[in-house]
DNA sequence: GAGGTTTGTATCACCCGTTCACAAACGCCT
DNA sequence: AGGCGTTTGTGAACGGGTGATACAAACCTC
């Protein structure tokens, strides 16, 4: 469902809206501030129940509380991050996890000269552990995070695989084959500088190409998914 | 269109593909390399040209050369980064951009700390600078890359476009405003574990979805758009 | 209770992307 | 030279998602 991949938006554009102190908002401007349509917004919320009041619009606190339960934030999930390098260290102190319902619960490397260092993962810190320990930490984790270089992209993935989990995201630049019934998603940045560079060497030959296609002409926001 | 967002994806495999002394494939390995069925490629590569010979297939250093051609590969762009902390770290270290036709322009942070400091990108290594070079920089970029704390992210964006740059890959987990005729694709990492999170917790209860739903069985690629 | 506002939902057409099926073209083998 | 198996390239059907529209129901204010 296209809805699942925009929820998360609107979740967040929400907890800025709670943290900012409004409490309540309405269709139109939470659609602005992520990105969508008034109609699509309420045609996503309506797949999930009825929130808002009319005449009013949709209480803020309210509206975040109910997406996370259906989201199913209230309850951490344990994420196991393999890949120690400038990238595993960024999502390893990356402050959303703790927000958006996860816990860090492992990180592993295969360098020698990495495991046994202490990394700082929001409020606590974690040792990073050897590659031999994954399968007695993926006990604990329910989604991988793939950020090894590419040539041990695959392999890791096998691991993390036969360890039992069966949602990983990856940043490694290959397409990871996995058995059916378990999920990739598969964050690529020369892909995604690629796609923006074509679309630069495209608006330079033709400028005006944004009045003849108006459809382009909005902001567009990729996610990475789709 | 949807091929231009993969044709990235069929570039690195064959770069690969290349680079293993392996001159010819078919489409249907090749689309199972990267992770597409056989006619959603030669969909996609029909839309360029033909480049294949029936019976045979496609030769791996023709078509590769054809993709980079059509992408535009030949003659770099630049690349601008704002913000240097782990993950603008680990952007500019990143070696794709390189073999990707990119070129790191310059970086930026704010943080008199960082300024200075000299950062080793690919072959060559440069040097952070402040956040009043960025329109001297962008002279010589056509691509933008946030990452920056996201409150940070709006005003980075904005300066960027002020600056003239109309392509942004942002990292920062914040809708950004642009005006049209710029184009701005967002990777939000809490947004694609939050995505996985649901999928998790929807196969944790009902386990047996993934044979009810046979088209969510086989892997899923997800791009950081859509 | 009247009026204005906003949600929630139903419906419809449309467009893009995917999938299917098949003819055309090629190399190979005899 | 000609048949045969293989693979490309592509026209056509299919389906999901999107956007537009419309409108009734519900709420607040006055």
């Amino acid at each position: 469902m296209a809805t699942v991949e925009r929820l998360p938006v609107y979740l967040h554009a929400l907890d800025r809206l709670r943290r900012a102190g409004i409490a309540t908002i309405s269709s139109a401007e939470l659609a602005e501030r992520s990105g969508v349509t008034s109609a699509k917004l309420r045609k996503d919320l309506s797949h999930l129940g009825s929130f808002g009041t009319r005449g009013v619009g949709y209480d803020v606190e309210f509206l975040h509380r109910s997406i996370a339960d259906w989201l199913g934030v209230h309850e951490p999930l344990g994420v196991v991050i393999v890949g120690l390098g400038n990238l595993g260290h960024a999502l390893a102190t990356y402050r959303g996890f703790a927000t958006g319902g996860f816990r860090v619960a492992g990180l592993i490397d295969v360098d020698p000269q990495v495991v046994g260092r202490s990394v700082s993962c929001g409020d606590t810190s974690l040792v990073v552990r050897p590659v031999d320990d994954l399968a007695e930490i993926a006990e604990y984790a329910q989604i991988g995070v793939i950020a090894t270089p590419g040539s041990a992209a695959q392999d890791t993935c096998d691991r993390l695989v036969a360890s039992g989990i069966k949602h990983i995201l990856s940043f490694a630049p290959r397409f990871l084959s996995v058995p059916p019934g378990v999920e990739v998603r598969a964050i690529d940045v020369g892909v995604e500088l690629q796609i923006l560079a074509f679309r630069q060497r495209q608006s330079a030959v033709s400028p005006a190409s944004t009045t003849s296609r108006p459809r382009h002409a909005a902001p567009v926001t990729g996610a990475v998914s789709a």
